[in-house]
DNA sequence: TTGTAAGCGTTATCAG
DNA sequence: CTGATAACGCTTACAA
């Protein structure tokens, strides 16, 4: 592949002046400049960016760490597809690169970027520690902003979801419809979201006065086939309950299933609540109710804070968002399952 | 950021020694290894990967580009995890960017990707005509694999599914079964994939000598907001199916609400199959048959072969895949809708 | 308006 | 075993 070097000898002028053409920079006659494209087009010459990003430290790009157990669902989805459109509105390359399945790799991911001197990086961590996170903002100067965490120290610099509002307003909705008996699936205890989900269920009910009866939660994995395990063993713990509500829809859609195999019908017996709002949940049959996860406001705020550091602008000052409950079929306290009748 | 100069004077050698510890290349003292090693610690620091990539030529990464409109839905996860944890599995690094939404950035996102020096690229095209990634090949020494699509030139440069074959089977399976009418979703027109999934609907049907009649297909565009108004139109036209086949399970969803909610039992009265098996498809009641993709196959092969170009090993030449089909209800031909009677 | 030359931070080839 | 030194391809003062 041709360099700069042979663009420059093919149209009789130096390095520097092929230099000046390409990035608008500097003065060029036009004459001069008409020879540097043809010999441009001619070579078939490409930049080479390790170079030219070497000599300048930066990439007009920007990086975005995610592992590679998280790619799915439609959380991910949302995220990664909202982040490249922002993105590529604002004239600037997403780059994702694997997280993989560590604290070390993880970090290790994030180097990559910044040693690729990306303009800026998102992260949307799961094995770091906030401070381990809190400890990379201060060494790099690279704008980093940390997605769903809540650092302690820059905390301009993390955007999250109130998980635990969120589950504390679902529940909170159940109880107003009068259900008593609610049964709750969580997420894989390792991620803070899910705690944080089953700690906003919790609180609703001591808010209104109700025990919090661990019979009446399961654990989960995310995942839809650990939803509908969660709840055979809820039914195996014969404590009757009216109401589901899963830490994420796939469970949900899981439980729903497993629910009417049992012969218990959704929502009529029992009513099913997700989070996340999975494209295809509105149309299962019967209608599961959903927490909508901001996903793509979280990002668009990021991307607009990121752009901001970068670009010096306007600074918003949001860090916490709210989901949004989506309830598509009636949530009633009606007639419910009594697995001890 | 500290540099490779500075550790080097900071333990008392010269940079290529400095070099050589963090290679591994060459021969140098324990002793003064081990000073090395303090030094790094001491100034934490850190190679720059433009550098090292600029005087190498390589970069340990394998680039994938895909179009962002394609972010979302099952195939896209299961492409890119699968990716991502093979060449987890390889040591590499998998880095993902924007296709955007046209061919010429289609074609930008390659160059990015060749420009950084990527061991390697694996594209997922959309926009881009065989013809235009045939030349590519050609100009770079870089391999280059392409998902889906058949080139004409460089035929081991591509891994495909056969689409059409596929689609056949899944017709043929209906037939078989005693389907005579059977309804027709398809994807996006735009879209190979698409046009091939069709291209396989009719065949089957000409084979079994039944007409191919308009008024069966409906034009979708792969969401389950587009299945839902298929089967809508599908209806109107008044034209009576015992089965449908959606061009994917996201749309096949749709239809099967709609279907349901025009009082249309599913899967008795009709038979809905899909394509590529949505992780949630399994869990919806009544169950959805459907076409498995072998996205995973897929990747796994354009792994290895891109492996075995940049190490030289075995190379194997399958190049052609056929989805599975995936039976999860009784599909029979039963008494079926007939909006005339 | 254009050319020269000194970096950018590595690796790699030679000598020593 | 280690140190100079020349690349790698581009940018950017500084001169001319």
């Amino acid at each position: 592949m041709s360099t700069m070097k042979e663009v420059a000898t093919k149209a009789g002028v130096s390095k520097a002046t092929v230099s000046r053409v390409l990035s608008g920079k500097g003065y060029v006659s036009e004459a001069t400049k008409a020879g540097v494209y043809k010999a441009i087009e001619e070579s078939g010459y490409r930049p080479n960016l390790l170079a030219r990003n070497l000599a300048t430290s930066k990439s007009e790009c920007i990086g975005l760490v995610v592992t590679n157990t998280l790619y799915n669902g439609n959380y991910f989805n949302e995220l990664l597809s909202q982040a490249a459109k922002k993105l590529e509105a604002k004239g600037r390359q997403l780059i994702l690169v694997d997280g993989k399945h560590s604290a070390a790799e993880e970090q290790a991911a994030i180097q990559f970027l910044l040693d690729l001197r990306c303009d800026a990086i998102i992260i949307y961590p799961r094995f770091l520690t906030v401070d381990a996170m809190d400890l990379i903002i201060d060494q790099y100067k690279q704008p980093i902003m940390v997605v769903n965490r809540k650092l302690r120290k820059h905390q301009s610099h993390c955007i999250c979801c109130d998980h635990k509002g969120s589950s504390f307003n679902a529940t909170k909705y159940l109880l107003e419809q009068g259900h008593r008996d609610i049964a709750f699936i969580t997420g894989s205890m390792d991620s803070p979201t899910a705690i944080e989900r089953l700690s906003g269920y919790k609180e609703a009910l001591t808010r209104f006065n109700i025990p919090v009866r661990e019979a009446l939660i399961a654990q989960g994995k995310w995942t839809p086939t650990s939803g509908a395990a969660a709840i055979t063993a809820l039914c195996a713990a014969k404590t009757p309950f009216s109401a589901v509500l899963a830490s994420n829809d796939e469970m949900a859609i899981g439980a729903m299933k497993s629910l009417s195999e049992a012969g218990i019908s959704v929502p009529e017996a029992v009513s099913v609540i997700g989070f996340d709002n999975i494209p295809t949940a509105p149309f299962l049959k019967p209608g599961l109710s959903s927490v909508k996860d901001p996903v793509s406001d979280m990002i668009n705020e990021v991307i607009n804070r990121l752009i901001s550091m970068l670009d010096g602008g306007y600074l918003s000052h949001e860090n916490l968002f709210l989901s949004e409950l989506i309830i598509r079929d009636s949530v009633s306290p009606g007639p419910y399952f009594k697995p001890t009748e």
